[in-house]
DNA sequence: TCCATATTTCAATAATAGTCGAAATATTGA
DNA sequence: TCAATATTTCGACTATTATTGAAATATGGA
């Protein structure tokens, strides 16, 4: 991914609406929701959320089907990772960075960078 | 460090010339660059690195630090950390996600999320 | 077909962010 | 103190983005 990109996708992310889109469907997993319980949720009007769901649909950090009257929306799990990846690749010259403690798992191994470890 | 204001420091990274500061800053690992090297790196006018230096610093994302005439900036990595612990948690319900490979050795431990493996 | 519901498009408006020359401020070394 | 260099502030301008009511489109069920 080059810079250029990923700053799309941040900038997709680094507003207070779309993020809180995003991360609904983050948690809701595969499944996804569809776009009214998304409205709902976040009492978004339709026309704005509307708006937001269609940036990042175009970004692709998320991707929505349609499934009879609705419109059934997902995270799309591998934009996001390679974000992170992009983020965090070459980082800090082989010193340990990263090291908080983090909810999930998958965090929690993610304590040093380069260094070589498991 | 207060709370975490996730879209803020998305925004801050949702922008080209910023996001190449800050990965410039990543790469070069704790010990920094000095401002105008930072400039002159990526061509940036004083006044508009000096801009969004500012606002880097102000979401925590780098930290500058006097030394002599210059300022020498880093990466904060925990505010990173932090942010990616964040767009991470809770996520996708137990299902493999994340799933992509990844350049750095932490990254790549980085497979599933959730699902109880160290 | 006709109605109710879901979603998008349109259009006007409001708000915010980015750019960068020039001037100001700060620091150091001569 | 003076000149050179580093960085910030100011100010004016441009560009982009967000908001949302209302109208349009799409779908499925009665």
């Amino acid at each position: 991914m080059e810079t250029l990109n990923a700053a799309e996708l941040l900038a997709a992310l680094g507003h207070e609406s779309r993020l809180s889109v995003f991360r609904l469907l983050v948690e809701a997993g595969p499944e996804g929701i569809v776009a009214s319980a998304i409205g709902e949720k976040l009492g978004l009007p339709p026309a704005t959320l509307s708006f937001h769901l269609a940036h990042l649909s175009r970004v692709g950090l998320i991707r929505g089907r349609k499934e009879s009257r609705f419109i059934r929306y997902c995270a799309e799990y591998a934009t996001m990772d390679e974000l992170i990846a992009f983020l965090t690749r070459n980082c800090c010259q082989g010193e340990a960075c990263l090291p908080k403690t983090a909810t999930c798992d998958t965090i929690a191994k993610r304590r040093k960078c380069g260094d070589g470890n498991p």
